[in-house]
DNA sequence: GAGAGACTACTCGGATACAGTCTGTCCGAGTAAATCCGG
DNA sequence: CCGGATTTACTCGGACAGACTGTATCCGAGTAGTCTCTC
């Protein structure tokens, strides 16, 4: 079970579009570049984060995307599951049903003791992207890279942003 | 991102092989009529649990499975990552590297700020299910399943068991 | 010079192929039990 | 009746196909900006 590589691209696009001045846009082709990316695969992910929209979009020359929200009302775990989905990560199956010693019209009062634990972890993981919004990733992004390619970084899209 | 349906059989296997006396086997057979499953493909799950330790094995008639250590010794985590493997539920591609304002000999000293994030969050995912050894799932089972069914369950099974 | 209309070029969005992993199945090597035979 | 060799039947383990999700790509619908023409 391993997160598919979107989800990485969506959280860096979404860094940068913290970073852009309000009401300014970055298109597919500026993010892709940046990032090293394919664009036209890269252009689904960013498609995820609009029908959840955390993004908006424009057409035309100079159209792209901006964030929908203020980056410290948009949290981890909104990237992840706009692009995961919301699902569980574990599917009880509840294979406890097939037990040829069970009654079959037995009624089970509450989901299967394993699925509550899995469950459970299931939650501690989603609490903890909860609880970091994109502006505490921009703070230590700003910290961790070195202020000249910090702000090249964010000429090189102004460059870019219509 | 989903875990495999085979985590969920080989919790549920070990619970059932939790309860077995010391020193008895239960066939891959037995547990796949229990469970409902398909016995030669249930019997790669059993073998993840082999290769990781957690159970031990014996051939011939009557052989079959056993807990290699106490229920209060094999945690959830363990099963969980005999199955799905060690690896981290995100993995960082580095794609940072090829922002094209960063200088090419530029080396990061700091493991990807978005990567350290979501390990943080794996991280509270595998500690929840570090922290549930296999014996708290046999107490939560036995309050959840009738008495009566919880007996005749095990009559069954240890009827099959060699 | 100003304004309106048409044009153009660029954008996003969904529909379409390719690959890798998960799922499911099969058969062979090996062993413990059961059987059979001789003492 | 008892002990040992043989047979047998059952087990696990790895090798072999099919289905589904993830990856990658392409093309069309739509719009904002630009240019041109007219007043």
């Amino acid at each position: 079970m391993i997160l598919k590589s979107q989800v990485e691209w969506a959280l860096h696009c979404c860094a940068i579009l913290a970073g852009l001045p309000a009401g300014r846009y970055l298109s597919t082709k500026a993010l892709a570049e940046l990032h090293g990316l394919p664009k036209e695969y890269l252009s689904k992910a960013l498609q995820y984060l609009s029908q959840a929209n955390l993004v908006e979009t424009t057409l035309g020359p100079s159209g792209g995307y901006r964030l929908a929200r203020p980056p410290a009302e948009i949290t981890f775990l909104d990237i992840v599951e706009a692009v995961e989905g919301k699902a569980r990560t574990f599917a009880c199956n509840n294979i406890r049903v097939n037990n040829p010693c069970r009654p079959k019209d037995h009624c089970e009062a509450r989901p299967c003791a394993i699925a509550r634990i899995m469950w459970q972890a299931d939650d501690a993981w989603r609490n903890t992207l909860k609880n970091v919004p994109l502006s505490d990733l921009i703070d230590t992004l700003s910290e961790d890279i070195p202020a000249q390619i910090w702000q090249d970084t964010f000429a090189w899209v102004l460059k870019r942003a219509g």
